[in-house]
DNA sequence: CGATTCCCCTGATAGC
DNA sequence: TGCTATCAGGGGAATC
């Protein structure tokens, strides 16, 4: 599933390809993936608008939209993958009821055929929105308000970013005193941004601590590992363009990398975690 | 207010 | 074989 790291390759792949193009039309078969505005709205402002920019905040991907015509302020289409979402830039046709690639894609990539929402543009190629579990979401409207929707205003810092540094990360660790699991802790937008299920597991089975350990109860040699573990599973990520490094995450049952010892897996609030039951202790 | 449960979805898998 | 039940999971809403 898309996480910081995937995120951020996704954006950075599309940035040299779709930037200062213009969305010529938009297609839609799945129009419950657009939260906001209505579909007929929705097609209405983005036809004929030109792709500015593209960044990323937490999970989310922003793609800046012109004002055109000068009838309406900048816009940002704000797209969340969820769990299996996909942003895919290329060429498909319509084969029997199913949009098909033009290009050569990987036999596994079987994300070609969950496309869903479709921006054609002003180059003649596309930008799809690919998702089996039609989970995703869409936003559009002017930067502003998005920008102050509670899905970007209350997240939490970015983890790479260069003023997200120790002391920063102790200190909103410690502000929260917080009672919940690390795990939980780490997952939470509003504590940092970008990290889910998979990187949580990895950035923890790198500190050697355990998920369910309570997050107020991590000691400053703890927390500085942590804060280390997480630089450097994110950078690694996002170096390896997000293929999702899997030393613990959906390993249960195989041995532990580090000391042979059988990787488990428990749940917590609804999701797993996988964790090596000798290297990490509460 | 915090903690838990449900819901959105559908492919994969387990159980009968 | 073929059906049905269960599960996974990000995040928001509803409920306890």
């Amino acid at each position: 599933m898309p996480e910081l790291p995937e995120v951020q390759t996704t954006v950075s792949n599309l940035k040299n390809k779709i930037v200062g193009l213009r969305i010529v039309d938009v297609w839609v078969d799945t129009p419950q993936l657009i939260k906001k505005p209505s579909w007929v709205e929705f097609k209405k402002q983005t036809k004929g608008a030109k792709i500015e920019k593209i960044s990323r905040r937490g999970k989310n991907i922003l793609i800046y939209l012109d004002s055109r015509f000068k009838i309406q302020d900048s816009r940002i289409l704000l797209i969340h993958q969820k769990l299996t979402g996909r942003l895919l830039y290329g060429t498909w046709i319509m084969k029997h009821g199913a949009w098909t690639p033009i290009q050569k894609v990987p036999v596994e990539e079987k994300a070609n055929q969950y496309i869903h929402l479709l921006f054609f543009l002003s180059n003649g190629k596309m930008l799809a929105l690919s998702d089996l579990r039609k989970l995703a979401k869409v936003i559009l409207g002017p930067a502003e308000e998005i920008l102050n929707l509670k899905d970007i205003k209350k997240l939490g810092p970015e983890p790479l970013e260069k003023s997200f540094n120790v002391e920063k990360f102790i200190k909103t660790l410690r502000q929260a005193q917080d009672k919940r699991k690390i795990k939980e802790v780490l997952m939470d937008q509003e504590i940092i941004a970008g990290i889910g299920n998979v990187y949580s597991d990895e950035i923890l089975w790198q500190a050697k601590i355990h998920p369910f350990k309570p997050a107020r109860r991590l000691g400053s040699k703890e927390l500085k590992d942590l804060y280390q573990a997480l630089k450097d599973v994110l950078e690694k990520a996002v170096k390896l363009r997000g293929t999702d490094i899997r030393r613990v995450y959906q390993r249960e049952g195989e041995l532990c990398f580090r000391c042979g010892t059988k990787i488990k897996r428990i749940k917590i609030g609804g999701r797993s975690a996988h964790f090596c039951p000798k290297c990490q202790r509460i």
